[in-house]
DNA sequence: TGGTTTCGTAAGGAATTCTTCCTAACTATG
DNA sequence: CATAGTTAGGAAGAATTCCTTACGAAACCA
């Protein structure tokens, strides 16, 4: 079946497109009303019974049956009574956040961040540390004890982290389980780099793709909330994009979709040898370009993509004809996306994409030149924590999926003892 | 909710992504085994109830009973006995051809093509006619009697047809419910065309993008069958793509992806205002750049395509350059797509871009320098009747969803009647 | 203080499932 | 040709789950 991976890094969310026979067996109906009563005591707050029958549409008995297996599976627990209303007082029940803990890692190039959540998404404790990048082995140590030192801060046992996922740049392919492409993380993208990590961290541990992470923490906190269809373009040391379409995560046959550096959009004639150098996308329009610009232009080293936007925006006249030009290069990314994806939504991030104020405009006004139709572009809500949230959003959604799709009835829990 | 459209054109095949809530009932068993019992049939040919019963999981009496409702709803039908095998011989089931159909509609610049098929997927009739497109009125009305005339060719009386959909170029806005940007139809793309046609043809049509519908015939007959993520790429008078992603067709959030005529691949320094004009890249690389490219190289008038092609066949030395430049325009065009989307294959199609045997080995050499990874790159299984194969399969899937989810139970089937 | 509203549960009935068993029919084999 | 073995289809009975209705208790309002 093509929805069995054999790495464990699979993320399908539980939706089935193959064609696997569901028999509807009278437990399944349990399963189904359990699991509808519990994303509901998620979702809308605590919730008394009654108040849970009326949303969902069953009766207030079967309910009842469905809370008393929810509680036993220690799942939801009560959290006080309703007050004010009439009749008599209601007891409230909402998700258990002991039920479960899930931990977010970004992996950059500067630093290795990490968080612990609880299963109902509240982020308990959290440390960021300086990448130890001198060599594989030192990072994934690294890793593994932050990780470690992050659930003895939240008071609790490794062994009680339901599952983990860990961003970095690179493309991870879910076929063959693999980093490749991560130019920037020494030994990062060596065959065995996945097992090193589960090894360190235990087995429940997924990777993706930072640019991805943040995309996906864009849709459950930022821009993307209500957006069906978006692309999250992430300019920095490098360039990638991100790709939500019908509210999911596309990856690409390989996981490659949004590799944007590998464009061959070289700013010239692209049957000039020198402009189809693979990656060309990237060394045009990312922090090299930018410098490389700015030099072009008169500008004095030591160069960083920062001051240059810190010039700019003091109003010096030569950086904002740099702004100006990378402006126009990623216009250029945009409008070449936009006939293949019509994306409602553009999300701008990393260092460079970040800078809104300097570069909406004119982005927008290459953008009305070059298409007969535009998406919004807007800047990134969740700035420097994109990659962190969205790692965390990621482990909770895989996290969630375990932890209640358990068998109904009377089976006790034990997602943790493994 | 967000799967509530107002134009009837929401072809989302039954999966909600959207929060609403499934009550589990005792009768949703019956629902669910039932269309268990039908699409087991259907798939996997004619059945005994034993078979179905080891095939699908469920026990024999409830496979009995969920055969006595499809029986009673006329969408199974008995088709014989088994022979040869030890014990009693046992009666087979199959799909009821008769339970509806589906007519599909190939609405082109030259002919308008038209197919009728039974539920089970046989095309029973068809009928190509030159279109009439001096104006819309007359096109409507052509395209009116055409799909008459096929149901009574097929002995089919029109109400009883479930389901039709109607492909033609163009952009089908589903949030709007019209057309836009069909330059080579006349009157096509006005408001109120597409009541126009549901008044010609009754209310169950759906209009959707030709090229469209050519990728979901490759996905429902050709080299699409067993990929989840492909584009079609049709090269003709426009040029335009069709993203199949996770084995969905993807609209975009205009209904406007996959219309690469406006990608700002100009063929030059993209900074050049005469480089930077909307829908450059289709004047480059369709049917008129071909042959401006011809007309440059020194070939003389007449000069279409096909006569391009021939002579390059027949190994004329100027043609074959036209060839090796129009290939390189289409490897531009998809190592462009490629490092978004990272498809697993392109499907080539349409007047140029079927000529696979000149084509395919220049992309794939092109392709090669400019991309570190390739998606393979075929050329379309179904020539010129994809569109209209595309159309009777997406009306077939909508049929089967309205005919198959009626609710299970002694209700009489009354899809015709309506 | 009495009336009204609402919570949560209990009892009874209905729908559906599964397992087990039975009969009839068909093939294989001596 | 007769008999043994296998298989199809159905019937009976138990189990699961749901819904509806009814009821006692609690809380608020006048």
């Amino acid at each position: 079946m093509s929805s069995i991976h054999t790495n464990g890094n699979a993320q399908d969310g539980g939706l089935r497109r193959d064609h696997s026979i569901t028999v509807g067996t009278p437990s399944l109906l349990r399963a189904i009303n359990e699991r509808t009563v519990l994303e509901l005591i998620h979702r809308q707050g605590p919730l008394s019974r009654a108040q849970t029958a009326r949303i969902s549409g069953l009766s207030k008995p079967t309910v009842s049956l469905a809370l008393a297996g929810l509680l036993e599976a220690r799942l939801v627990r009560e959290v006080g009574r309703s007050r004010g209303e009439r009749g008599p007082s209601a007891l409230l029940y909402e998700l258990n956040p002991l039920a479960g803990w899930v931990v977010g890692i970004d992996v950059g190039r500067k630093w290795v961040r990490a968080a612990i959540a609880d299963i109902a998404g509240t982020i308990v404790a959290r440390r960021d540390e300086r990448a130890k990048v001198s060599s594989a082995k030192t990072l994934i140590g690294q890793i593994g004890g932050v990780a470690r030192r992050l659930a003895a801060e939240a008071g609790v046992q490794w062994r009680q982290v339901t599952h983990a996922v860990l961003g970095s740049p690179g493309v991870f392919d879910p076929a063959h389980g693999y980093v490749a492409m991560a130019p920037n993380l020494p030994g990062w993208g060596r065959h065995g780099l996945v097992e090193a990590v589960r090894d360190e961290l235990g087995t429940n541990v997924n990777f993706e793709n930072d640019v991805n992470l943040a995309a996906l923490a864009e849709r459950a906190h930022g821009h993307g909330r209500n957006v069906s269809n978006f692309v999250f373009l992430s300019v920095g040391t490098g360039i990638g994009m991100a790709l939500v379409i019908d509210g999911q995560l596309y990856r690409g046959a390989h996981g490659a979709a949004g590799e944007i550096a590998y464009m061959p959009l070289g700013m010239g004639d692209p049957h000039d040898p020198a402009n189809r150098r693979r990656g060309a996308f990237e060394e045009a329009a990312a922090a090299a370009g930018v410098i490389r610009v700015a030099r072009r232009l008169g500008m004095r080293t030591p160069l960083s993509p920062e001051k240059i936007f810190t010039a700019a925006r003091r109003g010096q006249v030569v950086a904002s004809r740099v702004v100006q030009e990378e402006a126009a290069r990623l216009a250029l990314a945009i409008a070449t996306v936009t006939p293949v994806l019509d994306p409602e939504l553009v999300i701008l991030g990393g260092g460079i994409g970040r800078n809104g104020d300097l570069l909406l405009e004119p982005i927008e006004r290459e953008l009305r030149q070059l298409l007969p139709f535009r998406p919004r572009v807007v800047v990134s809500a969740l700035g420097e924590d994109a990659v962190l949230r969205g790692a965390v959003a990621t482990a909770l959604e895989v996290a969630r999926e375990r932890v209640f799709a358990r068998s109904p009835g009377r089976q006790v829990q034990e997602a943790a003892t493994g």
